[in-house]
DNA sequence: CAGAGGCTTGCATACTTATTCATTGCGCTG
DNA sequence: CAGCGCAATGAATAAGTATGCAAGCCTCTG
């Protein structure tokens, strides 16, 4: 039975140190599990586990009950269409601002393409500040942004 | 040039995919760093890497919390040491730029040293912004903190 | 300066993990 | 039931990672 052979993976992984393959096959079959290195490599394959300096460990996401692999980060246009609001620049520095909580989704999406003009970003609940190199870029980036918010 | 190399390190495997030594090593080679896989292999250890379905990942910021509970409050270097990943300077700003999860712990320290020049932090999740008093000030503390980074 | 000690690195190789290929067992369909 | 498709698996092996060892460099000391 794979599926029960994977939770009784999961369970050692998380209570007790898992340094290699080896090790996990010889803990499982003292639990009636016995199974080759090639179909553990694979189970934690499929359990997207991940092996650290403390042996193996959950994947982080998964603990937290998260769901947040899909296709890829979403790009800025697309962020800024659902949150953004208004776009505003004052000497080197761009200002954001969006609906409530939609801030750091923006940032996020923001650093992720990293734009060569942007040095960083400050998100708060609903206003992003972007920290550009001088007055001009920062002049460039605000109505880049701006174009995609109100295309 | 270990050190360098160490930080050249987090920012590829923060910024990319890397999914092996080699990949990595490759990547290193194009930044001027020529070493061999069994340097890397050594590298990731002391880096406390980890590898996961997407390839190397930086060490959970939960290591911040740990820190914190020794001896006294991180320095602003010590901090830099673990978390800090690139410094960048605009007219009288700064940004720090770190691993996820490693502004606040930076900026908490770089206020905890209180700099003159510095008037005030705010950090968001892995982005510190510096506000200096103005710009030739700012260039110094860059310098200063560019410093630390590269030790 | 000679030599000890310590740190970093590359080479070669041991160890660990992923993959290819073949096999088996099971359910479905004609 | 024969034939087919498919998921799961093991054996063998390729791919990737860690490590023992020795060489090269420093710095320090006598």
């Amino acid at each position: 039975m794979k599926f029960q052979r994977h939770n009784a993976i999961r369970e050692l992984v998380a209570h007790s140190l898992v340094a290699n393959q080896d090790e996990l096959r010889r803990k499982l079959r003292r639990r009636g599990f016995e199974v080759t290195q090639a179909t553990l490599s694979r189970d934690i394959h499929e359990l997207r586990l991940s092996k650290g300096p403390a042996g193996y460990a959950l994947p982080a996401a998964a603990s937290a009950g998260e769901t947040a692999i899909d296709d890829g980060p979403p790009s800025v246009a697309e962020v800024l269409e659902s949150f953004g609001l208004r776009v505003r620049q004052a000497m080197n520095q761009v200002i954001i601002s969006t609906v409530m909580g939609g801030a750091q989704p923006v940032a996020a999406a923001l650093d992720h393409e990293e734009w060569p003009t942007v040095l960083g970003t400050i998100a708060g609940d609903d206003t992003v500040l972007v920290i550009c190199t001088d007055p001009r870029r920062a002049a460039e980036v605000e109505s880049r942004l701006r174009a995609m918010l109100e295309s």
